[in-house]
DNA sequence: TAATATGATCTGTAAAGCAACACATATTGT
DNA sequence: ACAATATGTGTTGCTTTACAGATCATATTA
């Protein structure tokens, strides 16, 4: 067959494919906090959950999910695994008896203070070719992309209003 | 590495969680470019194995599997799946029997130009909050955290060498 | 030639997303 | 108040994918 490949594809070629090195730092920050996590119940993801927990922003399971882009009926089983490691509990809202509030146990609170100085080493080691400002920007932007505007992705959620509220800088 | 992070959780909360935003952006583009690809064989995934694939780059099916971070055991029938498109073809390697080196038939090539243009287009929405040099400012970082030394990662691929190669001192 | 390593495939298991249903509770319309 | 509808949670079943292990063919090395 034909074997011009260099030429077919020298635009993918010069600006390198977004999705693939997207994929590289995924992976690479998946494995490096996975390694700093140790025994901890669900590895970065449940990392994830129990800084939402802590945060205190969500007050449901569904929130939590939504948040944390993870399907609710998996939700359900993660809280279950945190709830026997002590990390968290479940409690009844008054207000809606439907809901579970999900508060983080004193435990899940001195686990999370422990794992969180680890996870920010693993992040720098993955940044690690970055320097320090350079860092500062590439989170920068990342986060101002994470935050944004859910309607120009159709996405369907706002990631950040609860925060931003919080913040002071109430917008909607 | 040294860490000198100042107090532990109230840090979190003021810069964002890393991995949370990383989450969703790749979310988002996951979102988005599968939206992009239509009827495409295996989504996004299947566009990168694509990608990798008219880039020539791969020798064989263990080395694009690496490329990409897929298992092994997936690219097979990954692959399978390709061939029954008709976008690609398993040729034997004369120099070494046992490997398979997967090519790009001229479908394969005129899909993946069709699904460029689209899959750019997502990008750009994903970044959209972005201006125009923040975008490559952000692009330029994530390809150099993406291309940085796999021993600083522990991950075990040169991921770029061979692009690198390419593009410059030539081949291997 | 024998032992070992490598590439591909297949099989089986487990995690996780997704859809659909069931149940309890809230909210809304009449 | 009552009925209809919506919501939060949990469960079940299906699908995809990761991952570990075994098998087979072929290469490489002792």
């Amino acid at each position: 067959m034909s074997n011009n490949t260099a030429f077919a594809s020298s635009s993918v070629e010069s600006q390198k494919d977004f999705g693939w090195t997207l994929g590289v730092l995924v992976r690479n920050y998946q494995n490096a906090s996975t390694a700093a996590m140790g025994e901890f119940p669900h590895g970065p993801r449940g990392y994830q959950v129990l800084v939402a927990v802590v945060s205190g922003e969500q007050p449901n399971q569904l929130a939590l999910a939504q948040h944390l882009g993870i399907d609710r009926t998996v939700m359900t089983y993660l809280i279950d695994d945190f709830v026997k490691a002590g990390l968290v509990e479940r409690q009844l809202n008054p207000a809606d008896r439907r809901a579970r509030i999900v508060v983080a146990t004193h435990a899940g609170r001195k686990a999370l203070e422990k794992l969180q100085h680890d996870v920010l080493g693993a992040e720098d080691v993955v940044l690690g070719v970055l320097a320090e400002d350079e860092r500062e920007v590439f989170r920068s932007l990342l986060r101002r992309v994470a935050c944004a505007e859910p309607a120009a992705v159709d996405h369907g959620l706002g990631a950040c209003e609860a925060m931003e509220e919080m913040l002071g800088t109430g917008k909607k």
